[in-house]
DNA sequence: TGAAATCTGCCACCTGGGTGACAATTGAGC
DNA sequence: GCTCAATTGTCACCCAGGTGGCAGATTTCA
């Protein structure tokens, strides 16, 4: 189980009483968690589907700064003093969340002081993985960014085998190209056997070959 | 006040009972306060000079992820659970700091609830500076970039009046470019009026003009 | 005070990847 | 099954900024 994994690493008492204060929200392809400017009132934990977490950048640009799996939880840092949202998270496919209104969270957290522990790891590895985009983004080109951004992809993802359903845009928007370089790249990865990309389905094929990919620079 | 600035946003016998707890550390330009790998055993408030946080990435290249200003408090996230640095930190320039060992900081905190709450805001107001960062380094020109960033400093530093003493390499180094291209930049905010800079100085003349090159793209 | 190290300013060249444009393919909704 | 919107594939062009190189300015510290 990935690190990550929140809900998967609570104690089933735990987790059925954190999903009990939960309201079920199911959502289609496009639809909204939050968008930016929204009150931070809520906490969630994603039971389904996949979701970005975005901001709008210059131009319209949408740049991604996190892709949701199931059992991990958003919305907590502008939640403890219901702050506006500063980001918006979006339902990449089918999803549902467990939403928790922050005052339930609150409580919940102070009965499980264990909870509260992993929450304190979960926003600092978070920090961390920030910090180690910016840095390759910064430092990296193009093919490396990509590679790099589909092993991190793949390591939290639940089915890496059957690939992950990222469209060239969504790889874009995170590694920070143009999307016809999304292209390019990924095609030039297939050709190399780094990866088997069959239409919106990327899949890794030679994990060797492609953290060797995102290890070089040129 | 800058908001980020822990110590004075502490009640005097507050920060005074904390300051008791540590030991004071005098650092020369080009020490460490840590490095990458070190144990994370100690928590640090910056009490003068000017400090960088930062990685290593591909080819020796260095990336800066955050400067700090007297009155900052860091190196909280690797803390709590004495993990390896990630990052290091070193002295821009003659700094003092004050050093508190990681379990009497948590006693600390144990006792005063507020000043646990105010790390929570700052450990989540970090968190959106970097996203921030995250965006517009990759949505912007150079040029927007740099402007931001100087903005942004200049908003945190404590005596913007006198310039930043921040070198052209530095500059590049936060915001991803090339020294050269950092040099070239400057030199034309320079010529537009927005800086003044002057060997090592720089210092903003026209905020509102210089807030006007960070928001376009051309 | 003087020598060494660091920092700044410039310049010419070159390339990675941005830009726009369009056709082919696929999947989703009717 | 059919239609339409979204996604993918590919191409030609071009420019922002990377690269390397060097001279002059400034600081540091012996």
């Amino acid at each position: 189980m990935a690190t990550t994994d929140f809900l998967g690493r609570l104690d089933g008492s735990v987790r059925s009483a954190l999903l009990g204060q939960a309201r079920r929200r199911k959502l289609r392809k496009g639809d909204f968690v939050y968008r930016v400017g929204d009150p931070g009132d809520a906490v969630y934990v994603l039971l389904a589907g996949r979701i970005k977490t975005y901001k709008i950048a210059l131009r319209g640009r949408e740049v991604i700064l996190w892709f949701g799996f199931p059992g991990e939880v958003f919305g907590l840092v502008e939640s403890p003093h219901d702050r506006a949202r500063m980001v918006s998270v979006e339902a990449c496919e089918a999803c549902e969340v467990a939403e928790i209104p922050v005052a339930r969270f609150r409580e919940f957290l102070a009965a499980h002081p264990v909870v509260s522990q992993l929450l304190t790891q979960i926003i600092a590895s978070r920090l961390g993985m920030l910090a180690n985009r910016l840095v390759y983004l910064l430092a990296d080109n193009a093919e490396a960014r990509i590679a790099k951004l589909l092993v991190d992809l793949a390591a939290r993802s639940p089915g890496p085998a059957q690939g992950l359903g990222l469209t060239h845009q969504e790889i874009a928007n995170i590694a920070g190209v143009q999307r016809q370089t999304a292209t390019r790249i990924l095609g030039r990865l297939n050709e190399h056997g780094a990866l088997a990309v069959r239409y919106g389905r990327i899949a890794i094929r030679d994990r060797e070959l492609l953290a060797r990919f995102a290890a070089r620079h040129a």
